[in-house]
DNA sequence: ATGAAAGCGCTAACAC
DNA sequence: GTGTTAGCGCTTTCAT
């Protein structure tokens, strides 16, 4: 008739604990959580520590978020979760930091459908999560939803449209830079060619669904300024049908090498260079002898192919763990960080054909 | 000084919709959650659904979650997330099945510490979780932890030791029939290898932390079973270093070939075929013409070679959908269900150079 | 130094 | 038909 719910639920609960200690539910709830406000005994301290391994007590977290309106969690919110291993590891490297704060992660997918997404993010809120990542499968400039906003926000892999959200993005600019010095280093001067830009009009296949992607202007733009220091330009870009998968980058290739023969190829993704190497056996030219390729993203298929393709990878794990980190430490600091690409070096840049 | 928080917080509760609606707290609940055991007036009905309309109310998950006992949450709980895509689109899979029943997913990592693994879902079910699903990333036996099993639980890639835990695999052991089938259709009746077993006493490398795999064991298995019902034998099995990655495919099929030459090569996974692929070249034999080559997993890699790899994907979304599925639907029955693994066809399979 | 009591926002008995 | 009330399990103010 009295309070205490022992054998109710089955459930063991703070009553229980207190009650076995011989102390009220606030003197255990203080001691448990280690507050120092109030002064408790070093020895009520120890005596309901004992009680609770006893009794096996673990405190109910829903209780608690309901109480304190935080419930150690965070969303990571993205477009598309995608079949690349992008979000895999991005995912991965938020865990991996968030871990350490002791949150557990939700993990969402709007396909693009903002009324789905205003939805699930109103639910999220309505769980009181601690914050959001909100992520984009390709780098872009995104609206943030409004509701979104009453909690901490982190972008990543995009940037809002005038930077007064924190946001963690590859460095794409810089990898550009570093895929030009890359061939200025081995000799080419002339003749290099980039592969994937769109047709005017185009931005690009279903995948895009009308997004202009960073990585396209911003890898694009790091090249000419790295070349143009070298007082090199590009012979030209190839434009490429839709997306940026093996078939394409063969294909664009395919069309330069029946009017001209590059000394290297420096194309978006990974899928086009390996689309590249396709269109340049089938040439009878040779990788790098020949002609040097260079592609971004240091996805699994730069081992795949022979010889192996040098890359500027995407630090997708460290673009989560940075997110992650951002968001649990310091939420307030409107920055944009830039994650560099680090090159993964492989065997398809040589001299120029001429110098050997 | 009497009850009402309408501006306390700035949070809208039922409270708020209750008052303005001229209607009781519990009234409104009914309302709003359609109830039919209190019959309330259509009239009432509608003057509370404008009210909560009005003020943007937005039910609070975390008192209900408390109330209720019911989160609406799913935790998908996976040794490693890996690099691969595979987690990826299983996890892709289990949020469409989610979406419908509205609920969200909790994705954690155990990176394979037994002590984390058995904090993290203590975490969860203080949080009231619905239900588990427990992945591994490969498919194996695995001993499903004690403290699980106070919520529903459906394993994903991985089977109990008694198959007492329901359970969703793809059907490896057919994926092999179906592997051998498709050579045995093109022809193929002797000097068909398998690569990909570990030498005796070896278990894997790193990756596998002792584990070992039933996609190896199955997918021999359906092969051998494939091929007897034809009068025909395996010519042979080769033994590979630790991982099935490119590399060792290569060098394993290079060990073959210097002292015969094979008739097929049916690759325990894509990597490994891809390595098959590269080590045939080296010795200056054609794909298919000479040598035919099938793969498992149905990954990237097999777009990215030339010829494209004929291999038996993962299902990873149905997978991922199907344990969801089971999760929210009959939870109580324990059942293993095996998701087909489709033939995705390539060029790799020819008839054999003897009867070109 | 300790305990009683209020209340986070909701649901579901129960009495009117 | 509608409203009153008692909690879910926890934290924290306030009085002792």
């Amino acid at each position: 008739m009295a309070s205490g719910s022992e054998s109710g639920t089955g459930r063991v609960t703070l009553t229980d604990v207190a009650r076995l200690a011989g102390v009220s539910r606030s003197a255990a709830s203080f001691a448990l959580n280690g507050r120092t406000d109030l002064r408790i005994s070093e020895e009520t301290v120890a005596r309901v520590r004992d009680a609770a391994e006893e009794l096996g007590y673990s405190p109910n977290t829903t209780a608690k978020t309901l109480r304190t309106g935080r419930s150690g969690t965070v969303a990571l919110v993205s477009d598309f979760i995608g079949t690349t291993s992008f979000a895999n590891s991005m995912v991965r490297g938020a865990l991996q930091a968030l871990r350490d704060a002791d949150a557990l992660l939700y993990t969402v997918e709007t396909e693009g459908d903002r009324a789905a997404e205003a939805r699930v993010l109103q639910n999220l809120l309505n769980r009181d999560v601690d914050g959001f990542i909100y992520a984009s499968m390709f780098t872009r400039r995104v609206e943030v939803p409004a509701v979104i906003e009453r909690a901490p926000v982190v972008l990543l892999n995009c940037v809002s449209p005038d930077d007064s959200v924190p946001a963690v993005v590859p460095d794409e600019r810089a990898a550009g830079e570093a895929a030009a010095a890359a061939l200025l280093n081995a000799g080419h001067r002339d003749r290099i060619w980039f592969v994937g830009t769109f047709q005017a009009g185009v931005t690009g296949g279903a995948a895009w669904h009308g997004w202009s992607p960073l990585a396209l202007t911003e890898r694009l733009a790091g090249i000419r300024t790295a070349l143009h220091a070298a007082g090199v330009e590009l012979a030209g870009t190839l434009p490429i049908e839709r997306d940026w998968d093996i078939a394409n980058g063969r294909a664009s290739v395919a069309r330069l090498l029946a009017s001209s023969t590059p000394s290297a190829l420096i194309c978006v993704n990974d899928a086009v260079a390996v689309g590249a190497y396709q269109a340049l056996q089938d040439a009878g030219l040779h990788v790098p002898g020949d002609v040097s390729v260079v592609g971004f993203d240091g996805s699994p298929l730069t081992e795949a192919v022979v010889p192996t393709l040098t890359s500027l990878a995407l630090p997708h794990e460290e673009l989560g763990r940075v997110a992650a980190r951002m968001l649990l430490e310091d939420p307030s600091a409107p920055r944009t960080e830039r994650i560099p690409m680090p090159l993964v070096a492989g065997a398809s840049i040589a001299a120029p054909a001429g110098i050997r």
